[in-house]
RNA sequence: GGAGGGGUGCCCGAGUGGUUAAAGGGAGCAGACUGUAAAUCUGCCGGCGAUGCCUACAAAGGUUCAAAUCCUUUCCCCUCCA
């Protein structure tokens, strides 16, 4: 048959796991698939929600992809019937329910970005909703007799929650049993989640022994820590590198995470061995190494995935031109500024500065001009009363990082 | 159905008639130092061409010279009892 030996399979797939329950099983349901030549199901479950993916999602992506290299059927399920109803979890927050169309849109998105991690050919993208819609009443009954309240309180969230006097919807419990549910409907061998998703895949395994079938193994990816090294990486956090960032923006934002999460960035966004793994963790511990260096390695490898390598060898030296040289960057966002709007060419220059949209408002840009942030054309201004002339490729600088090129028309 | 408690800025959280654009902390931004790291120090952190004006303490009204603070109604949340 296809399939790699078992050790070996077991050896690739434990990598930069956080939790699996259990290797026993993993094992044996490796031996039984080869022993049947039939690949093993492996589940992960999709929220239809926020199709934009970043380096965080493709932690447990990349442990897919393994899977799928070693032979083995991957299934994404989109939470189409659970995105229709709309997340609970933000409480008095307006829900954002979906619709059909938005729901297929985002999937169609959804398989577009996984392609930059999966291989598509080899995916089965599915909708809960196919089995979800068809349940009646009494089936949705006889699915909660399966499990009781109490073992829902387990769930960390939930008993927070209500210990400390918080609200929890009753249709919350539905969503473990959905997605519990989707490993009953499918029949899956594995399903993989982030350490956030221990109690839904949990239920998973019991759901499936409730309906007859043998347990999946779960398995589960550490939850990657995003560019402030703290919380874990989310949009809503802003500490996210997007698998679309632009080479040089991706660049620079591997080069801004904590020195100690090098490693683990490493481990967990690259395919660099073990050996070399190591080999690093040695090198990181010396204090004369100056962990810079092995940080623009791995910006290099990250950027030359979701690229190429002759983008990384550029972001890489507009990176020092730019930071360590203090340089220009190359692409400089363009503002049109309107000569209509000039008084004798000129214009007040909180104006001006909040015209490049770098900052929010008028307000915004006073302050920043005050605590001298602000450059123009290689000259700091710090006063307020003032009004600048306003040339064409004028170069306005706020902080390090925010740059805008003004355009008269 | 009954009784009680509560809703404050991005988040947590003080504040129960004026001195409150609202203590304190966190997050964020900027400056210094650096390696766009960490740590540290400093400043900023609603809007407005501004020593003033406007908007803000769940929502809408009201009392008052003056309200986040008092009253009324509405909405939402929680706890206990049934």
């Amino acid at each position: 048959m296809f399939f790699m030996e078992i050790n070996e399979q077991l050896k690739i797939l434990k990598r930069g796991v956080s939790d699996l329950i259990s290797e026993e099983e993993l094992k044996e349901k490796l031996v039984a698939a080869e022993k049947e030549g039939r690949p093993l199901k492996v589940k992960l479950g999709l929220d239809p929600s926020a199709p934009d993916i970043h380096l965080g999602h493709t932690v447990v992506l990349r442990k897919l992809k393994q899977f799928q290299d070693l032979g083995h059927e991957v299934y994404l399920i989109i939470g189409d019937f659970t995105g229709m109803i709309g997340d609970p979890t933000g409480k008095s927050e307006t829900r954002n329910q979906l619709t059909k169309e938005e729901v297929l849109e985002n999937a169609r998105t959804y398989e577009e970005q996984f392609s930059k991690v999966l291989d598509p050919d080899k995916t089965n993208v599915v909708f809960n909703g196919d089995w979800l819609n068809e349940m009646d009443f009494a089936d949705v009954l006889e699915l909660s007799a399966h499990y009781t309240v109490a073992r829902m309180l387990e769930r960390d969230d939930f008993s927070k929650r209500y210990n400390s006097g918080k609200p929890i919807g009753i249709h919350e419990f539905f969503y473990p049993l959905m997605q519990g549910y989707d490993s009953v409907a499918i029949e899956a061998d594995v399903e993989l989640g982030g350490t956030d998703q221990r109690f839904n895949l949990l239920v998973g395994r019991k759901l499936q022994q409730e309906y007859g079938q043998e347990a999946q193994v779960v398995l589960m990816m550490p939850l990657l820590e995003g560019l402030d090294g703290v919380n874990k990486m989310s949009k809503s956090l802003d500490n996210y590198i997007g698998v679309y960032d632009q080479p040089a923006d991706m660049f620079g934002k591997v080069m801004s995470i904590p020195d100690d999460m090098i490693l683990r960035y490493f481990e967990l966004l690259t395919d660099v061995s073990i050996k070399r793994l190591e080999e690093m963790k040695e090198k990181l511990s010396r204090d004369d190494f100056n962990p810079m260096e092995l940080k623009k390695e791995l910006a290099h490898e990250i950027v030359s995935e979701y690229h190429n390598d002759e983008a990384a060898v550029k972001a890489r030296q507009e990176f020092e031109s730019v930071f360590s040289k203090g340089n220009l960057p190359e692409d400089i966002p363009v503002i049109e500024i309107a000569e209509s709007d000039l008084e004798a060419g000129e214009l007040w220059i909180v104006k001006l500065v909040a015209a490049t949209g770098l900052v929010d408002s008028n307000s915004q840009a006073r302050r920043m001009i005050k605590q001298g942030a602000v450059t123009i054309n290689d000259e700091k201004y710090e006063k307020i009363n003032l009004d600048i002339k306003v040339e064409d490729e004028m170069i306005i600088q706020i902080g390090k990082r925010r740059f805008a090129k003004i355009k008269l028309v």
